[in-house]
DNA sequence: AATATATTCAACCGCTGGCAC
DNA sequence: CGTGCCAGCGGTTGAATATAT
């Protein structure tokens, strides 16, 4: 498919914005609102890209921006929802009202990851995202095409720290990070993971995957569920998607 | 005080999914 | 069903600022 240019390059302006653009923005959103993005900046007359005006807006100027430092809290539940959801700052930031995507984007990289980096500096727990990347890829691949590779959702597989047995980053010594860390899952983000309808049935049906607890979770690993027939199903999966444990 | 290096964060780029036709 | 457009997302960049030497 063809891509039409992100916007014209002759005569829009880039880089940082001015106050009296900002002004300009503020202005004509709050009068007209922002229902086309690709026209707002004609008709108000800014010499930007629609891309540039729809993060200026949602990043910098929308009116409901929490402003100043993160709170112990609010890092602590970016460190929680990263731990779940991996890089999907838009669905992290959904939970963290006044906070922008890109803002707890800078914060991960930034603070957060460091700070995770010191905590887990046992010789035990070294791999969380401490480790090297390129020691990563080479010394342990099953990790990290589960971090990195297989997309963020795959991280919500991914207990916070590994040991150096491959099969424990699945379950866990006991299978206790998975009763204890499942993330609040949807259909969607099931499906996402498993890539397709079909895909989630069939694996559903063979394990027991997909059926739902009262709460409205997917009951993949209930109590009640043997971790062995957890471990199978792992397998399984991570087989069927040309992942192999080392 | 001058320079080098590290850190921060706003903004950009390219890709993807959803939707209309 | 294929195509094109659009908004949104996440990765990356680079200028500004802070800190170290």
């Amino acid at each position: 498919m063809v891509r039409a240019p992100c916007c014209e390059k002759m005569g829009l302006k880039k880089g940082p914005w001015t106050p009296e653009e900002d002004q300009i923005l503020i202005n004509y959103i709050n009068l007209y609102g922002h229902g086309n993005w690709r026209a707002l900046p004609k008709q108000a007359g800014l010499l930007r890209c629609g891309k540039s005006c729809r993060l200026r807006w949602t990043n910098y100027l929308r009116p409901d921006i929490k402003r100043g430092n993160f709170t112990p809290e609010e890092e602590e539940t970016i460190i929680n929802l990263h731990e779940m959801l991996g890089n999907r700052w838009s669905t992290i930031a959904a939970r963290l009202p006044g906070r922008t995507d890109n803002e707890i984007k800078n914060v991960w990289h930034t603070h957060l990851k460091k700070r995770l980096r010191q905590k887990y500096a046992t010789p035990q727990l070294r791999n969380y995202p401490a480790m090297n990347e390129e020691q990563s890829i080479a010394q342990e691949p099953f990790k990290y095409t589960t971090y990195e590779s297989m997309g963020s959702s795959a991280l919500a597989f991914s207990p916070p720290h590994c040991s150096s047995e491959s099969s424990s980053n699945i379950t866990g010594e006991n299978g206790e990070w998975w009763t204890n860390n499942l993330p609040e899952a949807d259909e969607n983000f099931w499906r996402e993971v498993l890539g397709s309808d079909q895909q989630m049935a069939t694996v559903g049906n063979q394990q027991g995957f997909g059926s739902q607890t009262s709460e409205g979770q997917f009951g993949i690993f209930t109590k009640e569920q043997p971790i062995q027939e957890t471990t199978d199903f792992w397998t399984i999966f991570l087989q069927e998607e040309g992942i192999y444990l080392s």
